[in-house]
RNA sequence: CGGGCUGUAGCGCAGUUUGGUAGCGCACUUGGCUGGGGGCCAAGGGGUCGCCGGUUCAAAUCCGGCCAGCCCGACCA
């Protein structure tokens, strides 16, 4: 029996409402996006707001059965709480300012701050301060329920939308040990979920970014459509968004140089690039890069060699602020006194200096002397720059060495973000009061951990993955329907009896079928069929009828098969369980 | 928020340069012929041309403002 619908059910399309579209949308990039449009699954409300239809509602609900099955399995307790939440504990955990324009913010008739919920860890705080011992402890509530995030630019169907489903998920424990039992369990429910989705998902390490917290875990599915950058190496499973992934770079051999920095006039010269080629200049691994970026106000510079790129996200959580932003050209002016291109640390004091490893140790380095249109060569970055911070700074690029093994490389592909599991820690009990009292007596805030999965994204990625120049391929286990039976001429009275019986033998055995009855041309059901993705397909009609057989066709492999009559039904059920 | 582009029937589009009262394909309705890969014939229905204002005898078309959507970038638990 398939575990996902026990109870199967049989719709008709001539009374199903499933839009299929003969063109593709005109604003449909992703191929997701193009594909659930014109198989109605999913039409567009307004930016990052879709309609979900009869067919996308069942996959979507198959897959939130996986999800909630999974989660009920390491112990979860579904909740349902609010998408409307009041100011204050938003205040006190201080993200009302630091989510910033990405909140819906409403005013209610009485004049207060509302939020669109757009994630639920102060909620689920509030109601954790009811807890009062570590004897309660470990809890690990959940919840299905719709977010609200008013996204800069919504983009790709439902990869990145503004009002969506997600399955969150938050731990309570007394200690980190707790927390971390905790984490591995979702860590393995995770996969299980994404295998049953047939999501090939590749858990990377990631950054907590603006959640805080110590531990955070990304689960990737390779995909163009993706907005993540993920490096990954195929010999040793290493695997890291490149927002935190390092490789090793080949150490170059210096030249001491001489024993003070020398300026030297470099007319017209504000690109790396051209100090290359410019006489006296040095190429592009000798030169030290150096960004000036703001961090809550505060200028820092951040240098990187000179032919490496910044990764911003290294850059902020090397700072521990929310986000870092390159300065304007007039703040790098005020600060430095030369504009972006003449710009370095030699000398520099008072500003923070963040350095990328890379740079360690590095001798006779050439870099801007702040000063318009002059260069320092025999630049010693031991003597001559006060580092603050050296941390790894610098993005990885694909090719380079892995840092885990000894002989892997890093490919860097784009990856969609179906998971993401953090180790809170205690912000948010703190914030808002939930604590419980030790075997000691001792009032300790309770140690958090908060996992999330998207649905819709998942929907979207299982078609970015699944899909062929016909249309979409759903996997058995999501698909609205398992099997579409094609009646040929649906005025063929004995067609349409075949039709009913098979779908009735496939309905007791717990699968979903599709009759399409409708009075179309053989070749736009069979279009259609293959659109919308059934896993398998029975084509009744009076030729094969004629002979005492039907025709089932394997969607994925396009195999087609003349079965007799009378074994259809347990033949595909077992096509349908293996 | 910067850059590019687009709004005309349910969907895909033409018409805008050069102002003259809206058109094509698909879809839809009715009838008929068909019937194993988007078939054919005939007759129909459907549009405040994104919105507001202006110019003009006359605006889808020209001018101004606004709104919405898409793509790239920035941004993005």
């Amino acid at each position: 029996m398939p575990l996902d619908s026990p109870d199967g059910a049989t719709m008709r399309w001539s009374q199903a409402f499933i839009p299929t579209l003969r063109d593709d949308p005109s604003d449909a990039e992703a191929v997701s996006h193009r594909l659930l449009v014109r198989a109605g699954f999913i039409r567009q409300l307004m930016a990052g707001s879709y309609s979900i239809l009869p067919a996308a509602f069942r996959v979507r609900a198959k897959i939130e059965k996986i999800i909630s099955e999974e989660i009920d399995a390491i112990g979860g307790q579904q909740f349902l709480l609010g998408a409307l939440h009041p100011s204050d504990v938003w205040r006190q955990s201080g993200r009302w300012d630091v989510m910033g324009d990405e909140m819906f913010r409403i005013v209610d008739r009485k004049g207060a701050d509302v939020a669109l919920g757009m994630t639920h860890e102060e909620i689920f705080a509030t109601v954790a301060s009811e807890l009062s011992s570590y004897k309660q402890l470990p809890q690990l509530w959940y919840q299905i329920q719709t977010k609200f995030r008013d996204e800069p630019r919504p983009k790709s169907g439902l990869l990145r939308v503004r009002e969506f489903t997600m399955k969150d998920s938050y731990s309570l424990d007394i200690d980190q040990d707790g927390l971390d039992k905790q984490f591995e369990a979702h860590y393995g429910a995770y996969l299980r979920i994404f295998a049953r989705l047939d999501l090939d998902a590749i858990p990377v390490e990631a950054s907590s970014g603006a959640m805080g917290g110590s531990g955070s875990v990304e689960f990737m599915v390779r995909s163009d459509a993706g907005e993540d950058l993920v490096a990954h190496c195929a010999t040793c499973g290493y695997a890291a968004n490149v927002e935190r992934a390092e490789s090793v770079v080949p150490a170059v051999i210096d030249e001491v140089g001489p024993d003070t920095p020398e300026m030297f006039d470099t007319p017209g010269v504000r690109t790396i690039a051209a100090l290359e080629t410019f006489p006296g200049g040095a190429a592009a691994d000798r030169q030290i890069k150096t960004l000036v970026y703001i961090a809550d106000d505060t200028p820092v510079l951040a240098l990187v060699r000179g032919d490496h790129a910044l990764q911003e996200q290294k850059l902020a959580d090397a700072l521990g602020v929310g986000e870092v932003r390159p300065a304007q050209a007039e703040e790098i002016r005020e600060l430095l006194g030369a504009d972006a291109g003449s710009l370095g640390a030699v000398g520099v004091s008072d500003v923070t200096v963040v350095a990328d490893r890379a740079l360690q140790g590095r001798t006779n380095m050439t870099t801007g002397a702040n000063s318009d249109d002059k260069h320092y060569r025999g630049v010693s970055i031991k003597r001559d720059i006060s580092v603050t911070q050296w941390v790894s700074l610098r993005e990885v690029t694909a090719g380079e060495r892995c840092t885990n093994c000894s002989d892997g490389t890093l490919d860097v592909f784009r990856a969609i973000e179906c998971g993401h599991i953090f180790k809170l820690g205690t912000k948010y009990a703190e914030a808002l009061g939930a604590t419980v009292l030790d075997e000691n007596g001792k009032s300790r805030p309770i140690v958090m951990g908060s996992y999330g999965i998207g649905l819709e994204r998942n929907l979207a990625a299982i078609v970015e993955v699944h899909h062929d120049d016909k249309g979409i391929v759903w996997p058995v286990s999501v698909a609205p329907w398992q099997v579409a039976i094609t009646v040929v001429q649906a005025k063929d009275e004995p067609s349409q009896t075949a039709a009913s019986t098979i779908a009735g033998g496939l309905e007791a055995k717990g699968w979903d079928v599709m009759v399409d009855d409708r009075n179309e041309r053989p070749g736009v059901k069979f279009a259609d069929a293959e659109l919308i993705g059934f896993p398998y397909r029975i084509t009744v009609g009076s030729r094969g009828l004629d002979a005492g057989t039907v025709e089932v066709v394997d969607r994925r492999s396009g195999t087609r098969s003349d079965v007799a009559l009378g074994d259809v039904v347990d033949h595909v059920h077992g096509l349908l369980s293996g």
